[in-house]
RNA sequence: GGGCGCUUAGCUCAGCUGGUUCAGAGCGUCUGCCUUACAAGCAGAGGGUCGGCGGUUCGAAUCCGUCAGCGCCCACCA
């Protein structure tokens, strides 16, 4: 005998070893139609969060759903090698052994970047196994693995030769922690209290002086001009002069552009062209000087000349006070702005020039949007439609180098000479360089590598592709059958660092879409609408909420809280409710296979027909629905149709109506046609919890080693139009049941005294409704034609009036309140039809079948009417 | 500064092209039950002038305008 709780612990282990075993996972070419997605992949050294649950749980039903639909599902996991955050995390570890980055060589710190791979690599895919991932883990990739790396090379040296990459010095985002340049995705904007500096810059040879405002007072170390728009009256009598930049006390020149924004601050703008972008532009127009005041790190570098060392936020406090004792600043005003920060390292970011290497997005980006605008490519929900166009649209040049050591190096090698050439491999590089120079001494130790990687999405763009070895091997046999993937599952936040250039590399590459629609997932938050983060200390542990709900309650509680695309307010709670379905469905399992079974008996019972009838219809029904729903990605609410199908309409009803009585047998038709049914709810639930599904499908009957419901055929759904007269007959004897039992609950009748129901002035239900409602309601009689009873408790279903007789324990005056309350009710009701009704522009305009309701409205309510006028006054 | 989205029951959300599946679901709440699958349960019940205002219409949660609040994305005003 099963225990009355289900134990995730005890099956879930098992099932996914018997699946491993079983190879179910794997996916090869073969005839049938594929269904493909590849996981977004984690960070190779990271732990799976609630983000990651919520998007790989999503992957999994959609596999397992495609792949019980009898197509062939390969689910593509892997890591992703995350350049910068793991060269962070690596540094942070040498630092805490008291080892600094740049005390190694390049090759030491790879050694302890592949150690720390090693070590803390693929735990993340470990996780997904207890969550039950269905990954191909034979197909388990690595960005930076051979095949991903030689793809990553490839395709750099291809773009370069298409002239697509190119190398210069541009105003890029530095990052001062990680020493190295970041794309524009990478810097995060926030709102910040800061404060505007209003400073005085005496006009060359004058005692006069004009004010600059600024919001970094210390980058005037780098002034090389000040600039005020050429239609400002206040200014003209600067045209020609220079000024003396307060405290350093070099000259400048005036520069008058319309750039400059008059009403802004006092209309001057002090110009710093190597520590703004703005200034930058100015400064390439009017061939200005360029002082690069900092050091890569954020110090002030000799060029500063002054403060040199010292911290770029030290020295902001430092030359105000400086400047101040000169009596050189104006005023201090408080001032709201916006300051870009690292993504990954969190410091401010600093505007710098630097020598980097850049992909041009123009052309590359046409074939992209034009996909996705029109619907080539689906992404749902379709509002990010609008986010995707705007960010392609314009897109700046992507700056993909980085001055980092954990990533692909940028395959260029540079000539002693001067000048470089990019090749996949030294060698070629070799031939190019002799080539190129015509100096055929040259060696391969004459060149000089690149010592920059890229840019961690540089190979991430690929990942459809290369995981098939697309790049390396053009139109291979698995590239051809899985590409392009099916679905992409992944959160918004990744739109235009992933999604958007997996598109570009797709039709670059490939020629086609890498994928047919996109799911965005919604951010998962506390259940206060705070992100989940480590030092809120508000995100729960995956592995936890697993070992005390289950897998299959996590992934329940997940998905019922999560509508499409929407964020999702993510509470324990909900995996509370996940688990007590698991249970319900473990107990409902319980009760059937306890049953004992009269295998000789032929027997159907009145009530056990109609409502396997019944229950067949509703089946059919919320299957069809459940398909619906899941083509539109509105997983929740397919989750929340099964579950009512299961808990209510199976459990709470069918179950209820074919239990044979304590201590009988039930006859072998019902119950195989119960077994049945379990057997169809129990595949189309799999998708979503799969655990428990597997455990109870393979008790369902004997099944042969091997066997899996993984890939069982979900059941069919549709309807073959019979089954409307039985749906709404069995709404019906519902609504008589919860009647009799509101009457019960009313009048406090116990539940196993049996009751009488009079049908007043009307014909009983069918012999076998009556039946099944005399056992759901527990009644002794149905009695059809029945007069008003006076010491009868009442209730209605449609028209139709009932009496539950109470042998004088009735309330009158309570129960003529109660009809009175309802022809109140209904009064008012049918003069709101009325009114529509009498009202000729309505009668004139509104459609005919519109107008037809309203009558049949009519109708009904008057017939309520009569039937409780009637009522009332046989209890008077 | 632009753009997008949201506001419906105590909470989280459905509600498609205006009208009988239009006021819904789950959770929570309340009442009664340890009834012979399940108290992680059973049975029953209550709960919202659909953010405010205006408009279109015979008819508005649904369409339009506007205001308020919230959220997200983008942007080189120091």
């Amino acid at each position: 005998m099963l225990a009355t709780k289900y134990n995730p612990a005890e099956v879930e282990d098992k099932w996914y070893a018997y699946w491993m075993e079983h190879n179910l996972f794997h996916s090869e070419p073969d005839g049938r139609e594929p269904y493909t997605i590849v996981i977004p992949p984690p960070n190779v050294t990271g732990v799976l969060h609630m983000g990651h649950m919520l998007n790989e749980t999503i992957q999994d039903i959609l596999v397992r759903r495609a792949r019980m639909e009898g197509k062939n599902a390969c689910w593509v996991p892997g890591t992703d090698h995350a350049s910068i955050a793991t060269e962070a995390k690596v540094v942070a570890k040498l630092a805490a052994q008291g080892i600094k980055k740049t005390d190694l060589s390049r090759e030491e710190f790879l050694r302890h970047a592949w150690d720390w791979t090693e070590h803390h690599g693929g735990i993340i895919l470990k996780q997904l196994r207890k969550l039950g991932a269905s990954c191909d883990w034979d197909r388990t990739s690595f960005t930076m693995d051979d095949i991903r790396s030689r793809s990553v090379i490839r395709v750099f040296c291809d773009l370069y030769k298409k002239g697509y990459i190119y190398r210069g010095v541009r105003m890029v985002n530095w990052d001062p922690a990680a020493l190295t340049a970041l794309s524009d995705e990478e810097v995060i904007y926030k709102d910040e209290h800061s404060k505007l500096f209003h400073l005085k810059y005496y006009v060359e040879g004058e005692d006069r002086y004009i004010v600059v405002a600024t919001t970094r007072p210390e980058t005037i170390l780098g002034d090389t001009a000040v600039c005020v728009n050429p239609n400002d009256e206040r200014y003209q009598w600067l045209k020609g002069k220079r000024v003396i930049v307060p405290l350093v006390g070099r000259s400048v020149p005036i520069i008058m552009d319309d750039y400059v924004e008059m009403e802004f601050g006092t209309g001057c703008l002090k110009v710093t062209p190597a520590h703004d972008v703005n200034d930058y532009m100015l400064g390439e127009k009017y061939n200005l000087p360029i002082i690069d005041i900092f050091n890569p790190d954020g110090t002030i570098s000799e060029a500063g000349g002054m403060y040199i060392g010292h911290d770029r936020f030290d020295v902001r406090k430092e030359i105000i006070e400086d400047l101040q004792e000169k009596g050189l600043v104006e005023k201090i005003e408080d001032y709201d702005n916006k300051v870009g920060y690292s993504e990954r390292t969190k410091v401010v970011i600093e505007p710098k020039l630097s020598m980097q290497w850049f992909l041009k997005m123009g052309e590359l980006t046409k074939p992209a949007l034009a996909a996705v605008m029109d619907d080539d490519i689906r992404f749902y929900p379709p509002k990010f439609k609008n986010t995707y166009r705007h960010w392609m649209t314009d897109t700046k040049d992507w700056c993909i180098s980085r001055q980092l050591w954990w990533g692909h190096r940028i395959p260029a090698y540079f000539l002693p000479e001067g000048g470089y050439v990019v090749a996949e491999t030294p060698e070629e590089a070799l031939l190019q360089a002799r080539e190129k120079t015509g100096n055929d001494a040259l060696t391969i130790d004459d060149l000089r590598p690149d010592e920059d990687c890229l840019d961690t999405w540089f190979s991430s763009w690929l990942w459809p592709i290369s995981l098939f070895n697309g790049i390396l091997e053009p139109g291979n046999e698995e590239i051809k059958y899985y590409y392009p993937t099916s679905d992409l599952v992944t959160g918004p936040d990744i739109i235009f660092f992933w999604v958007a250039r997996m598109i570009i590399a797709g039709y670059e590459f490939e020629g086609k879409m890498p994928f047919k629609n996109v799911y965005f997932t919604g951010i998962v938050r506390d259940k206060l609408g705070r992100k989940m983060s480590k030092s809120l200390g508000n995100s729960p542990d995956p592995l936890d909420l697993i070992a005390s709900y289950g897998a299959d309650g996590v992934r329940m509680g997940l998905m019922l809280a999560a509508p499409a695309g929407n964020d999702i307010l993510f509470d324990d709670k909900l995996c509370e409710t996940g688990r007590n379905f698991c249970n319900k469905v473990w107990n409902a399992f319980r009760l059937v296979k306890g049953w004992e079974v009269d295998e000789a008996s032929n027997v159907m019972p009145a009530e056990s027909g109609v409502a396997i009838r019944w229950f067949e219809a509703k089946l059919k029904a919320t299957v069809a629905e459940v398909n619906e729903l899941m083509g539109k990605f509105r997983l929740s609410e397919a989750l929340m149709a099964i579950y009512r199908l299961f808990w209510d309409e199976f459990s709470s009803w069918y179950l209820e109506m074919v239990k044979p009585a304590y201590g009988q047998p039930v006859g072998k038709r019902v119950y195989d046609a119960t077994l049945g049914f379990f057997d169809s709810l129990l595949k189309l639930m799999h998708p979503f919890m799969p655990f428990i599904t597997e455990e109870l499908w393979q008790n369902l009957e004997m099944r042969r080693d091997g066997e899996s419901i993984m890939y069982a055929a979900l059941p069919d759904g549709g309807n073959s139009g019979n089954e409307a007269g039985i749906m709404t007959e069995m709404d019906c004897a519902k609504e008589i049941i919860v009647g009799v039992r509101s009457v019960r609950a009313q009048k406090n009748l116990p539940n196993k005294e049996r009751l009488t129901l009079n049908v007043v002035d009307g014909a009983a239900p069918s012999a076998d409704m009556q039946a099944l409602i005399s056992k759901m309601a527990n009644l002794e009689a149905i009695n059809a034609g029945a007069a008003k009873d006076a010491a009868a408790a009442s209730f209605m279903v449609g028209t139709q009036q009932y009496d539950v007789p109470l042998q004088g324990n009735i309330d009158v005056e309570a129960e003529k309140e109660r009809i009175k309350k309802d022809i109140d009710y209904y009064e008012g009701f049918l003069a709101s039809v009325m009114k529509k009704l009498s009202n000729e522009r309505f009668v004139s305009k509104a459609p005919a079948a519109v107008i037809e309701g309203e009558r049949r409205k009519q109708a009904d309510a008057e017939s309520k009417l009569e039937t409780l006028r009637a009522a009332l006054a046989a209890l008077s």
